[in-house]
DNA sequence: GATGAATGAGCGTTCATTCAT
DNA sequence: TATGAATGAACGCTCATTCAT
């Protein structure tokens, strides 16, 4: 096979905006995906209609993602990051680590809902039981998720043991359930986007006494 | 079902068994449904299948039900009901109101959760974003669970102001949240049923710390 | 379950109509199938405009057939049987065993061939070369008729014995193999219909002195 | 292949070795498609796996190839041919004339047949039934090696008369046919490769019954 | 009331082919 | 020449729904 060698492996100019068009049309395609999938739902948004708001044809869809399923994975794979990334990055902007709990909280409700409404919309809504495959991927996400909250809360607890080998665990679930159902409640059946950030004050403080629990115990 | 009434409400012997048929047949129906659809999730369970299941024609199928969101609606209807039920006379076993949050959340994980597996997979996963019509019917299920929640902590706080108008529904809501990621992370996406009662038991420890706090406000 | 019971399993006469007009609706979507796939071909045939000529929906066709291949499968089974059978009668109608083999050649040729171009096209040309499912059930008709010869043969050359376990295989199969391409030779790729009886005749001469070989063999 | 010729036939040394690497790579395309065609089928083999086998492109194969049916008829051509010579010169080796078709016939079931399994299976299976085109070709394959067989059977019968003008067509057409057959139930459809020389032996036994007769005809 | 054959719109997916680079 | 991303027509197939019996 002839190979075209080069005297530094550096790629030409045209090769390399030749790959910077493909990233952006993988996005374009997820992007207009997400619009349409959170609009009308999984099922109700057709591959053709996909294609179509992404300005290409539907073979250019199926050149970049396997099949449908395949889609939906990788759009709930992006979402996933993104919330994960925003909530690693609002907890360290706290002074002190139990304030991560209220920092983050407080951003998920009021920043991240509000300006990523469809992603919110995708993660807790529609990607649910559409196939084995979009939940293992979904769970997948949220297993990653209480991770990242029992290691926020080993941080806060330090060295304080827990009771049992689920209490962390537990805690970090439940935390998840409340912003998973808050916005669905509150932002997306019903839009009360003006109210949000005394709702999001509330279910923080919520949260925060089960958090403060671990350290200094009260009677149950 | 609404069932005809004749002018003079004394139905004939056969009328009453074919009654008693009808209801039969409509009940078999649902549960053919309810195992398939939490089986194999409400897409992949075909009309045919259920008919099959329930050992009736897809036509009598559409008898009893409009079409297949009606079947899916009429099962979460069912389950809700019983869920809330359930809920409600659990929380009245308490000896005082604020052990009711308790008694109803250990029943909940211990009891209803282990016992009916299949409701509670349709209602939290297999139901979610299916199509609009289903989710308003689950959004209402929500509805009236919350205002239950918020009716016994009235009960609990007694006359007790709260700071926000906001304060309790977000309150009902974290603890609806709860409910539904907890039954899902530990008994759909993995099995810890055996350890289920320690799970419980720390579930309502998280949940019990926000509600005391409605009693008596701690430090934030 | 409720069963109707009546005095006899007779079944009623709505039900003896409906059973013959399903066969009649199975036999017309074979028909129509048989029609079009030796006319276009096999891959040019669509499922929609089969259904179209048998007058029926895309559904009833799938309601008979399970796909694709199911309906060239049940083609070739019934041209398959429909030749076996023919040739058997045939063979049967010769006043000495050894005769069975000139009028069964010869029935083939003038008759079958003549008269149903279209199954002997589908089973010798568009049939071939399309999947491993329908290949196989190719073979399996192949080898039924190789049996079929078989026997025959073994009725001619009674007791005789035979030098080798592969003589009468191997005979059989080379008069399939005849069969086969002297109809695909001067009937499929081009029109000698009009010698086919001088065609066959040679033909049949030619399968002859194999036979007789068995019988009386000559130096070779 | 086309060559482009300078006016002074006096290619560069570059040009040579571009004109060799040409030759180099239809040929490997043409090996690939063979390869994955047998092995797959021809619907089956995509472009772009012929490609890949190849290590080329898909635009590449579409340089050297019009298109996919182009692909399949330069098959069969290259096959046909291979065919055609190595009968022709097997038949050339015998002794006298008559020996011709032993060594001819022997020669096809003991050495093509099993060093070229892939290019029998394309002649006389996948290649069957894809398109009007192709099957053009493939007639003309076969007209072609029947008058190659009436040749060698008229050099064989030398002046004798045919009773008919079918005759030697007739012979020369069974010929192929029982070739066809028996690579294919004994190659193909089952593996008999260990006793190709026995049933090699029984088929050239039959065929030469049919041409002896042509000289010395017997009682029919 | 119950049946199940019939419908057909609609969908996901494939893949031969093209063409700008 | 060679590449491979892009195209889009075409297809097989599903399945909720209907309706004559």
């Amino acid at each position: 096979m002839a190979i075209n060698i080069k005297k530094d492996d550096k790629p030409s100019r045209s090769a390399l905006r030749r790959q910077r068009e493909k990233e952006l049309r993988y996005k374009t395609i997820l992007k207009a995906a997400e619009t349409l999938i959170s609009k009308k739902g999984y099922h109700q948004a057709s591959m053709e209609e996909i294609a179509d708001l992404a300005e290409v044809s539907v073979g250019t869809v199926y050149f970049y993602f396997k099949n449908k399923d395949d889609l939906l994975i990788n759009l709930i794979k992006e979402i996933g990051f993104l919330l994960r990334k925003f909530l690693g990055d609002k907890f360290l902007e706290a002074a002190i680590p139990l304030d991560g709990f209220k920092t983050a909280g407080l951003g998920f409700f009021e920043e991240f809902c509000v300006s990523h409404k469809d992603k919110v919309s995708i993660l807790f809504l529609e990607a649910v039981g559409q196939s084995a495959e979009v939940e293992a991927v979904r769970k997948e996400h949220f297993d990653k998720l209480t991770k990242d909250i029992i290691g926020a809360l080993k941080i806060v607890i330090k060295g304080s043991k827990t009771p049992s080998k689920y209490t962390l665990e537990v805690i970090a679930v439940c935390i998840g359930g409340i912003y998973d159902r808050v916005a669905l409640h509150f932002l997306q059946w019903q839009d009360c986007s003006k109210d949000i950030s005394e709702i999001g004050q509330e279910a923080v403080t919520f949260i925060l006494q089960g958090v403060n629990n671990l350290i200094s115990p009260g009677a149950e």
